[in-house]
DNA sequence: ATTAGCACTCGATTATTTAGAGTGCTAATG
DNA sequence: CATTAGCACTCTAAATAATCGAGTGCTAAT
């Protein structure tokens, strides 16, 4: 491959970026006028066999023109997430459509990113929330709202927001909720526990003390069960955007298409797997479907950045999901900017 | 229409009922053989030409046969919506399917019930929260989180829970904000303020004292400010299920169906709308598309049917969004049911 | 009022034809 | 030896034609 590098990556580029614009297969003729390359169609059809025996292109049909195979998207991606950069301009527009006016809880910033994400690529766009179950506590409140209603807020590192009503027997008064909040606060603060972890504690002085303290922590614990369900649970952190964005894509045109799309997004836990990899490591990630990482659907490509709280580790990952046929030098600086606007929301 | 009233009323569930099986035309052969009424089928054409005429039925073309119009449904729903009553063992059967183990804050409360009503129903699940803005108060905490970061939680009536994180100037230590709690909860209570009607109150005292104590209120009110963008922010209190499931049904095979579909889910301020009628009246609702009232769309129904907390006036409605062709007398009761369980849920 | 009989209509399905785009291969070229 | 013009070949998609059958409306008989 090596003096045939060059036109290699020329072709390639050119039936890629002709592809992503009319999503029909690219004929050599085409080619041939629009790349740098002044080659002849006849030359070009040369290379071109070669890259299909090489897997970078495929023919739907005998007699079609190439589409780019999943392998040649990657080689193709790679030279731009070298080179691409977003420029400034494209940020302060991006920035422009982002409505963050209303200040929000997180769960809403988390929403009103992925509604951004989408706007911004016109793809799905999907955001996985920090983990709850593991994340450091910030702060515990008992709030009487009833004779038997007691509403315990539950603030995690992130700014995340967690709150149940529990019954009670008794009718505590507010001043005992109250120093039973201190109480509580006084063994969080600057300890960086999670809600695990707490219980662990708790549990052991509970052996030793037994009032009604620990009832209430007790029946706290009981309803804030979030990882009881084993897997089941993680769904909940999953936030996908509108889907149906897609559907106006040629590619998902046809009825069974479109249903094993739908597949794809219902099967969450492959999605989640993928955002929490990208979560591990530090930039952006593509992942294109039928690759070795994602094989649940063909023609579908999911880039992935992470995101992360200024102060410490609480943090989750970002994505776009759309058609492999997708304008990635485009679309990748955007997730990434995303993610990094995304970390600057967060503030506690 | 006198002594024909029998015919009608036998002809027309025959067709919408078998219609509900096949989705496919009707024809007077089938509805000969399989009604109560001993007619030949020429007889029933007869009566389906009249019915025709009448705007009970419609013929899709020459040859086909009989497809209910939404005027059909309408008079076979009227009579459903008379003795149709949800057994003991259905009862049972819904009960079963609903998962409420986990204690769940009442946005997960409404976010389960979508998914129960799709469960049960098959169809699209759809629920107006309550609306925060009117709702009444029941208490405001302020809660330290950094040293110029102040998180508040406002708790309304039916449980809703909000909270922002405000930024500060000044490093409020916890004893003040439980001291500007107290005070600002002293106003409240037994008041039934909502939320407007505090800030007039706050802005009467501020105008008098100007202290820190007003500072923050303001600032508060300023990030809770729900309907500064009018209409906008109501969508946020629609939440509409999986609209996937509907795509299965025949009518919705092709593309264009498929689009329309989802043109009409995201045309939410037409179904909160019918949703808020439901709210203010009592009892279950049917709106079938191509309606005077529901003219958005053709093929689909709409049935709701209102929820209310035990004690006062915080409440919605939920309902179930699935193709005109549907199980009316197995679905109405079943959405009657369910907001019956939704409202003993809603605890304080 | 009801019904058997019959000609008729029109959509759905399948078969057939046609047009054209793009290929691979071969032989010629510098 | 890389490149290219030329040409026969392949296969799809679109257009056209043919066939089938379900269901109708109407008429005349009961």
């Amino acid at each position: 491959m090596d003096e045939l590098h060059e036109h290699y990556q020329e072709v390639l580029s050119a039936v890629i970026e002709e592809y992503f614009i009319t999503a029909c297969p690219v004929g050599s003729k085409f080619v041939a006028n629009n790349c740098p390359l002044s080659l002849s169609s006849a030359s070009i059809r040369n290379i071109m066999a070669d890259m299909e025996e090489r897997g970078y292109l495929s023919q739907p049909h005998f007699s079609a023109g190439r589409v780019p195979t999943p392998l040649g998207y990657k080689l193709y991606i790679e030279s731009i997430l070298k080179t691409k950069k977003i420029s400034r301009r494209q940020k302060e527009n991006i920035k422009l459509k982002i409505d963050f006016s209303n200040n929000k809880d997180i769960k809403n910033i988390l929403k009103q990113t992925i509604r951004s994400l989408s706007d911004v690529s016109h793809y799905t766009g999907v955001v996985l929330a920090p983990e709850v179950s593991v994340s450091k506590l910030l702060h515990i409140e008992f709030i009487k709202v009833g004779p038997h209603n007691i509403l315990v807020v539950i603030i995690f590192e992130g700014g995340i927001v967690e709150n149940r009503i529990i019954l009670v027997d008794k009718n505590y008064d507010d001043d005992t909720l109250v120093k039973y909040s201190r109480k509580l606060n006084s063994i969080i603060e600057g300890h960086d526990h999670n809600l695990d972890e707490l219980r662990e504690i708790i549990i052991k002085e509970m052996l030793r003390d037994r009032e009604d303290f620990y009832f209430i922590l007790n029946k706290m614990f009981f309803d804030f069960n979030f990882n009881n369900n084993g897997e089941e649970d993680k769904d909940d952190y999953l936030l996908i955007g509108s889907e149906e964005i897609l559907f106006d894509e040629p590619e998902f045109a046809s009825h069974d298409k479109i249903k094993s799309l739908l597949k794809a997004f219902n099967d969450k836990k492959t999605i989640i797997k993928l955002l929490e990899l990208t979560k591990e490591k530090k930039g952006t990630m593509v992942f294109i479907g039928s690759d070795t990482e994602w094989s649940e659907i063909n023609g579908l490509t999911l880039i992935t950045a992470p995101y992360k709280s200024k102060k410490g580790h609480a943090g989750g990952s970002i994505g776009v999901i759309g058609p492999a046929r997708m304008n990635y030098s485009f679309v990748i600086p955007v997730v990434d900017y995303m993610a990094e606007l995304l970390s600057e929301m967060i503030m506690i």
